[in-house]
DNA sequence: TACTCCTCGTGATTCGTTTCAAACGCCTGA
DNA sequence: TCAGGCGTTTGAAACGAATCACGAGGAGTA
């Protein structure tokens, strides 16, 4: 099941196998189809370690993400993949589960592994790693960490942004009680969604009140944090949350409770995956195009045909307000 | 930065700080700390290739899945994970988005990349890929297809069952007007379940009309054979929906046409994905343990720590109907 | 002191490929 | 006649790590 295997057989050297297998058309006619026979045979299929050893080069990607259960990172993946498929490359993914001793582990297997590029799109980012990354050769795409620059290249939507429109829309429907409903990693983009939530609501309605709670980042973590901010006290006229599997756990809960959305309570998510337009009420969301996030993965760590790369920059994306259903006019008077 | 760099710095011999490396205590302290410093000290990270060419085992499995964007994929891949987690295995996945030739593709890379065990949970199966595999020496698990012994294991899930509670409940609340919702994998297990829902209520409603439309696995491809189905003529009073995600999807059309979800229409899903609680309204659906499924599968592919598998069997797994809110009596009059 | 038995290290070989340099037989032009 | 070219093929040296079969010391025993 080895390629000298195949050479003895079809009666050439293992050299002549090789680039049969590999497209290189220096080898003759009659020969090629000698050793395609024999490949066929023996059922072989060329051991992918060695070649990568022999080869040195690798065409193999890799995909750091926190958690592949959100469908943001699946459709991350989902875009990379599919310009992996169409330039021959291979992806290869880790999925951290937002432990950052996973992250370390992802990180050293990706290396020894040798790949091509590599993306670390997580939210528990050490500083270790980005420092190790930094000072390693082959090109990577960091997520709102990081600096650019050499082989980093750097992606960062601008969520300040995008919680700034949620803000002022909210604000302009005349709500002034609000919550906040997080999951637990707290570091970069999650904290910078929340700051320029607090900053800007503070500065628009400065009366205006504000909770946070967290929780997992799941539709039961969204639905448990509802459960918790309903069952104390007063419920606020809006929630935000900071994505939108989040809130559609937390409409579910709002809704057991007897709640309408948006007439007694507005929600909100971030993301605008999929199933935020077909949930009930359709989710009012901020869009974050991840398919031009993955495209721009991939278009950094692999240069394109005529070899360029967008490797070394810091490329930033702008979301926008998706308005829906589950938002509204604040309630006139308390309930 | 491979072994022998390391070894030069740290005045040893590779075989000592390979070693080292993987844990045989043969080795001084003394010695293990320099090996230690000098391995930290170039950054170096060992070749995963050279390591499995080298070693020859693999501890690597490898799942074939059709749609990692159906959270039942997913929920298996990551059943599937933990236990590879556990027990040091790596784990590489492969996504064929129900095509045939991308399935092909997967396989001889999962063989050139020499994986321990391989799982096939596709539903695009093809014969020449059984066939292969069937003869090939790594331990297979296959879902739904081939024939277990030797090396294969076959996972089947009695679809039959599952879809006859279905039928028999909603023949019990009255509905006689039916329409089954699919996707266009029509092979295997789908057609199994189609088969089952006709035979029974054919059956037990000798008189009941039924109607079947296809359309892509996702939300999408829900709603607008939800929608193909509405526009045409009466609407049924039950929707039978091959998985819980077009479900989702249909009932998003259903409540867009004004249609009550369960006065007017009855809907049901299948596999009990998370979503399928946290939908409005909750879906009727039919539970697989995709947990249970994932666990199986590593235990096929990978011995325990005493040396058993359970390679070769057929695994039977049944469901169950689990009831919610998007069913209930076929509506008096015809609307 | 001489013996065996361990502990710790070493050198050399192996894994399955890629790829470089060289060689093959034959032909051409000077 | 011979140097050089052509198209095709070959042999052998990498690639980076694992591991087998030893060997050199040191400790323990008689």
């Amino acid at each position: 099941m080895s390629l000298e295997q195949v050479a003895k057989r079809a009666r050439v050297s293992t050299a002549t196998v090789s680039r049969v297998l590999n497209g290189v058309d220096v080898v003759k006619n009659s020969t090629r189809a000698r050793v395609m026979k024999a490949v066929s045979e023996l059922k072989y299929h060329p051991n992918l370690h060695a070649r990568s050893l022999a080869g040195g080069r690798s065409r193999t990607v890799g995909v750091i993400v926190s958690n592949l259960d959100n469908p943001f990172f699946l459709d991350v993946y989902r875009a990379v993949e599919a310009d992996c498929h169409v330039r021959g490359y291979e992806l290869v993914v880790a999925n951290t589960h937002y432990r950052s001793e996973q992250l370390a582990a992802s990180t050293r297997m990706m290396l020894g592994r040798r790949v091509a590029g590599l993306a670390v799109i997580v939210s528990e980012m050490d500083d270790n790693i980005i420092a190790e990354l930094t000072e390693s050769a082959i090109p990577i795409v960091f997520y709102d960490v990081g600096t650019p620059g050499g082989n980093i290249t750097k992606i960062r939507v601008n969520y300040r942004k995008g919680m700034e429109r949620v803000a002022e829309y909210l604000v302009a429907l005349g709500h002034v009680d609000f919550a906040f409903i997080g999951h637990h990693a707290v570091l970069g983009p999650i904290d910078e969604r929340f700051r320029a939530l607090t900053d800007h609501i503070k500065a628009a309605a400065p009366k205006a009140k504000m909770r946070v709670i967290a929780n997992a980042d799941s539709l039961e973590g969204g639905r448990d944090a509802a459960a918790e901010l309903l069952s104390s006290g007063s419920p606020p006229t809006a929630i935000i949350c900071v994505n939108d599997i989040m809130a559609v756990g937390v409409m579910k809960e709002v809704r057991e409770r007897g709640l309408r959305i948006p007439e007694d309570i507005s929600i909100t998510g971030f993301d605008n995956i999929q199933l935020s337009e077909f949930c009930y009420p359709a989710l009012t969301t901020v869009h974050i195009p991840r398919d031009l996030i993955g495209h721009t993965v991939f278009a950094s760590l692999v240069p394109d045909e005529s070899g360029r790369t967008t490797e070394g920059r810091e490329i930033v994306i702008n979301p926008e307000l998706v308005l829906r259903d589950s938002t509204g006019p604040a309630p006139r008077q308390p309930r």
